[in-house]
DNA sequence: CACAATGATGCAGTCAATGCACTAATACAT
DNA sequence: ATGTATTAGTGCATTGACTGCATCATTGTG
């Protein structure tokens, strides 16, 4: 499994995506090529694209394993977990997650200051959020089958995806501590989801 | 205001829309360049880039209109209306302008299948879906002042949006007709919002 | 009728991103 | 151990999105 060959390429991606943080928070994220991170990295500049299909995707390293990390809450839902349960379950690893890696290095706050003047940054975070909304909603399928209308899954995925998102980013602009970021964050999964359980269980 | 300059403007924007449809239409969007479309309107290469940020924004030709439409329901909300019923019929009235004019003229069924297959249309979709929030929470709080917290005007907004949206996706990949698309981005809204009701009166 | 404002254009240039061919290191099987 | 298949990294060439700048022509204005 945790091969030399894996190895290497993980070192690698890590240098790349050290180097790049360095970079833009140095010089600013346009200002900075593909080519320069490569070379700071040490790398050749099509080493680059072989680890990020795009330049924005250096700032999302750690968001498919955030997204596996949510779809594997649901996966393993304990038996008798209501949708409401499972899915606010899922997004608070996803935040403790985000805390611990993202959050901790300083990557969420550079990335954070980007989505709100760089517009490819900000088009690249809001296409996986939706990706990731895909993942999340085929996994509460998976887990509760027929009893769950696909349309009704995406729509409550959506939902929270999107009261979290907009508060992490309401909260950024309003100049709010990390601390307090994730308050908020938390505070609007709790709120998108709670109507749902009304919703819920009015059925 | 609408003087002969307008005019003119308004129709050579016109003319590269009309274009672009029918060559990503013929050839699919990647196939399509910059050049072709604004050759095909009998306009300069560079004229395409007067008109339009990037290539994908000629998908979004009504989008801020749209988003004007939400805004002003917003705006022109009767006295005594509730935060919920302002929002709901915001996203009512915004549903129905994407109805009369994307779904009538065909964008809506191109956009959606290339929000499907091109992963640049789709995050600039969804760039565009994120400033739309904005704009429409800031909407709010304007109409709602001090009762209204920023962070939940914010979130409250993103909830909305982002199960409608994602209810769309959804009925989409199902194949599902427009009038059933429609419905199913009525329903999300509704019920969205509907959970916002639930917390809106326990206060 | 000047004069300011602005839409369309041409030109040159930067840079993200891709395809292809090639090398070298690693994994794997006999 | 040795041959063989993968695959990460690289170089090269190319396409095409997008920008800055300078210019021309048309329209709005006093």
């Amino acid at each position: 499994m945790a091969g030399l060959r894996e190895m290497k390429k993980r070192r690698t991606r890590d240098q790349l995506v050290a180097a790049a943080l360095t970079l833009i928070r140095a010089q600013g994220f346009d200002k900075t090529t593909a080519a320069q991170i490569a070379e700071a990295a040490e790398l050749s500049p099509r080493t680059f694209f072989l680890h990020f299909a795009t330049k924005e995707d250096v700032l999302l390293a750690n968001a498919a394993e955030r997204t596996a990390v949510g779809v594997d809450a649901i996966a393993a839902r304990p038996p008798g977990a209501t949708v409401d349960e499972t899915l606010l379950d899922a997004v608070r690893r996803m935040i403790d997650h985000n805390d611990s890696t993202d959050v901790a290095d300083g990557l969420a706050a550079l990335r954070a200051e980007l989505i709100a003047t760089v517009p490819a940054v900000r088009a690249r975070v809001a296409e996986h959020a939706l990706t990731a909304q895909d993942e999340l909603a085929d996994a509460l399928r998976a887990g509760y089958g027929d009893d769950l209308d696909p349309i009704e899954a995406a729509a409550r995925v959506g939902a929270v995806v999107g009261a979290v998102n907009a508060a992490m980013l309401a909260a950024l602009r309003l100049g709010r501590s990390p601390a307090d970021q994730r308050d908020a964050m938390l505070r609007a999964a709790e709120f998108a989801i709670g109507s749902e359980g009304a919703t819920s269980q009015a059925r």
